[in-house]
DNA sequence: TTGAAAGCGCTAACAT
DNA sequence: ATGTTAGCGCTTTCAA
């Protein structure tokens, strides 16, 4: 293992010099710096973490807690914590992955040992357990995910109200006055997860306003749980034209059992999904959606966080605007007949 | 931030009694451990990560790199991510996550600057650019796939071969004579990704064997592209009664072109698929598969990299032996009119 | 069964 | 512009 003190022998310069050729925390004459450089590539010299970290008080590690859970749409979580693992390297970070598993000891265990200077939360609950822990800390960190108490965090998340009502807008521009909402799975609200509570009140209030009539269904996915769902919403709503999926594993079932009776999509009824894009646009019908922006999701907690760690930027809630695009499952609500 | 030198002074010992405690490496009378680990819970004394690696020369973290594709199927690589971290934890590893986008560069420099003791490669290509990295430091490592050469590697992956051998066998037991397999997106083949290659293998020894026809062709996800790969198959093999589906975002779209255009599963044509189970289930047909053991080949990769670790178990290949699930998506082939 | 003390490799004052 | 040096908090000999 080569050490920065035979790295500094064999440039000939002091331990010291070379570490600031590294950090670049004070100037160097070129010719030292080139001579120091050429000793690092030749003796393929890495600085050790374990010794940076102690010495520095820093260990440029970021924590990443996922949830172990599998009722969310899997992709999604994957492509944030991908997001964030390469944006943590474009500004020298490295990702430690936490499951929740955890929990909160999970919090105490990075914070106390120093194991990472700052985390990133991700599925954060309305009243999360974990929040307290990291108000009483200096540790920076992030939540994807928006609590009911957001004050002292910073957060990120998609403006799921805003998501909701833009859903039930396009619907209602289009002259659907009955439309059925397919939830995530009944855990998922259960839970207390904010994003899902959120799209509710959106698609709930814009509905108020433009007078159309929403009719909301958790669902679990699959095929089964869905034929099911939609036999009931049916019942109870027959005048139904336009749905709102927002559980992915909803969708593609959603399509087939419409296609199966003789519904057409979207002559007789429109569906609006909140889904990735990749997802809308793979689907039987190419779908007129809100897209999840998992990646971005990803990129600015890191940002956001980073901002933190350089003590820029200060607490505050990020919350992305939504987008709608028209795809082919939309179009006007069939005049009455 | 409370150190072990504090605890040791709260306790009244020395620091390398609490040390000592802490690791068990020699005995300590009953009366100092429970004083220690009184102030030690007193305290929240949590150890200093950087501290411990730099003295102990460990770092207790393990690295695992997943690939940045978006052309595998996704919550499979999330299952074994979630099982490395957990099976990690229970042997008091934490996992760095790291994305394939840095390549061989990672390998260097979790390597050399000790920031993780061990590490887990997925997406293992056959001939991988990674590989000699690997066989050239005394860092331990497990594969999840398996290249080409084996030669001083450990492995861990399902036996793909068997795999392919399994659903055709179930197929030509069925009386299937022409046999269709769904593949990976091409891009998939190109890069030579072992599992893809060595499914085809199995696929078609065992079809010689039974004495049936396979026709593979590969197949980009989603509706479109394999409405147009269907199309083909059945233009180029009419008789066509049983299909292997690799894929996973085929699967969905094969059932509803299949019952589209009035071919019954299993009556008409026989369906296996290799995907998790869950994803077996959930499909508008329940499907005869093979399952994808997600977790059981992080948590193996796990258990044989500690092995190592502790000096236990040398190179090894693992390969899981797959196995067959019967559903509603198989049956006896259609006796010729 | 316990203590004392020498590092581990690096950073950041403090010097010059 | 560069060198010297005192730790950072822990593990692990070596001693008792």
């Amino acid at each position: 293992m080569v050490t920065l003190a035979e790295v500094a022998q064999h440039a000939g310069v002091s331990a010291s010099t070379v570490s600031y050729v590294l950090s670049g925390k004070r100037s160097i004459s070129a010719t030292t710096r080139q001579r120091v450089e050429q000793s690092i590539r030749e003796l393929g010299y890495h600085p050790n973490a374990g010794a940076r970290a102690l010495a520095g008080k820093r260990s440029n590690i970021i924590a990443l807690m996922v949830p172990l859970r599998t009722d969310m749409y899997v992709p999604v979580m994957m492509e944030i914590a991908i997001a964030v693992a390469t944006t943590a390297r474009t500004h020298g970070y490295d990702v430690l992955l936490l499951t929740g598993e955890e929990g909160p000891d999970a919090v105490r265990r990075v914070t106390g040992s120093g194991l990472a200077d700052a985390m990133i939360l991700m599925d954060v609950e309305l009243e999360d357990e974990r929040l307290p822990l990291l108000r009483g800390t200096d540790q920076p960190s992030v939540l994807i995910g928006l609590p009911a108490d957001t004050t002292g965090l910073t957060c990120v998340d998609l403006d799921w109200s805003a998501t909701g009502a833009l859903c039930v807008e396009h619907l209602a521009g289009l002259g659907h006055r009955d439309i059925a909402v397919i939830g995530e799975a009944p855990a998922v609200y259960e839970r207390h997860t904010g994003f899902a509570e959120r799209t509710l009140d959106g698609l709930r209030s814009r509905a108020r306003e433009t007078g159309v009539r929403v009719l909301h269904r958790p669902c679990e996915g699959g095929y089964d749980a869905l034929a099911l769902t939609l036999a009931r919403i049916f019942d109870e709503r027959p005048g139904t034209t336009g749905f709102v999926v927002q559980n992915e594993s909803a969708v593609e079932p959603l399509l087939a059992l419409l296609r199966q009776q003789g519904r057409a999509v979207p002559e007789d009824v429109s569906v609006v999904a909140i889904c990735p894009d990749q997802v809308a646009v793979q689907a039987s019908v190419r779908l007129t959606s809100v897209a999840i922006p998992a990646q971005e999701m990803g990129r600015q907690a890191v940002e956001h966080l980073v901002a933190k760690l350089d003590g820029r930027g200060g607490d505050e809630v990020a919350l992305l605007t939504p987008e709608l695009t028209v795809r082919a499952s939309s179009g006007p609500a069939p005049t009455a007949p």
